[in-house]
DNA sequence: GGTCTGCTGTCAGTTTATGGCAGCAGGATT
DNA sequence: AATCCTGCTGCCATAAACTGACAGCAGACC
């Protein structure tokens, strides 16, 4: 038996215990040393599954390694399908690859005819591409709000005028024709708001922001006056 | 990047299409050599996923395999819900009930880290409401598209004229300005579009139409130039 | 016939997997 | 305290596999 086969055997045989197990049964079932059972377990803990390991205890997987199957109506298909697509549309190849894993994956736990009803889905999003929206690649910024990483930003104000600055990013705006990210400022000392067409570069530093990002997120919605609410 | 979890990549990819695939693109987007893609798709066929291949087409997947797809990633959750807010923010009631109703279906099965992130989530898209788009209630059209009845419909066209025909809908597109539905119009004996707040009057008839949606749908891709391909 | 595709064989170089051994650490039991 | 069970890591030599390149065959389509 391969390798990788062996992992989802591993995976599967997890899955039927809900006690403990350890680590020295697990290699017997799978017909494998000890040494190698622990490889294995950390092989798929790289890959994100949950698998508990304490000592004098044994192994547990907690739920949410595979996607469980899942009921949803056929309007809450079309409304994540369009939305979707909308993605793919009009933001940028990354989350446009993400879009559409997403979709597959749930595809998969649906049942066959829901599974139909996605795939034929006939919501449609025109794709436009749009040359002027620059070239930053905000899958950088979305990573460094996800961590709460500051950002130094050489940024050019609507008079051209270049600064630098370091900032704590805690939202992206999806506008139609512009993308804003949207930070505290420590350079003005408040929240500031930045259009990606005019950051010039940006690099991450490994600060982390003292803050959780939704907490400044609810604060900079009560501050803030915006002709479109977001 | 090892094997096994270039295995499970593969599946995911192909999980992603729909039409078949060749190899060539499967082995460029894996980063790994045409024939090593070849004893992947074996190796994958050994442990018993469906993967049909043939020459001149390339390869399809068909759904059923019995592995589950791993949990969503990160940044598939920030692309379910930016485009679910798109949706909320840009479409009716309806809809946006529904993307609601749709991520809190998915939140129930995420493991809580990644719960955490989908509910604190900060790709935002903000909420305009365009009083131009028209009345129409656009979930009686889309309902009438899943069921594939025809439409009486009611209709002035650009100059005004108003004009009375019957459709067989099939799609409904969401642009920015308007939303536009799609159809074979019994009147001119073509493809049609009709922007959505042009729509005088609107009966759902009980006349199934004779061809599936995603067969119009086709259809009209293939004979259809858009300036924004949908 | 030409082209695109799937598919197989072979082979050498490289990488990875494997098991055994030793050792450390944490909790439970005695 | 002592002991046992367990998780976990480092090291190493051997064995297994993986990989890319090349060559070649076959089916479908134009």
């Amino acid at each position: 038996m391969s390798r990788s086969t062996r992992l989802l055997d591993l995976i599967q045989l997890l899955r039927t215990y809900r006690r403990p197990v350890s680590g020295n049964t697990l290699a017997q079932r799978l017909g494998v040393s000890i040494r190698t059972l622990y490889r294995d377990i950390a092989t798929l803990q790289a890959q994100g599954a949950d698998i508990q390991g304490a000592p004098g205890f044994g192994y547990v997987l907690k739920p949410g390694f595979l996607m469980p199957p899942m009921m949803l109506s056929e309007e809450e298909i079309e409304a994540l399908v369009l939305g979707a697509r909308w993605v793919a549309a009009r933001t940028d190849d990354d989350l446009r690859e993400a879009a559409g894993n997403a979709l597959s994956k749930i595809a998969a736990v649906l049942p066959a005819d829901l599974r139909h009803e996605l795939e034929t889905n006939s919501l449609l999003v025109p794709s436009v591409r749009r040359p002027d929206v620059g070239t930053m690649d905000l899958a950088v910024i979305r990573d460094a709000i996800r961590q709460g990483l500051k950002l130094d930003l050489d940024y050019a104000d609507k008079d051209g005028t270049p600064t630098t600055r370091r900032i704590w990013p805690f939202a992206l705006g999806y506008l139609e024709e512009v993308r804003i990210l949207i930070g505290w400022c420590e350079l003005r000392n408040d929240f500031r708001h930045f259009r990606a067409d005019r950051i010039n570069s940006l690099v991450v530093t490994d600060v982390r922001a003292p803050r959780k990002r939704h907490h400044l997120l609810a604060a900079w919605r009560k501050t803030v006056k915006l002709p479109h609410d977001m």
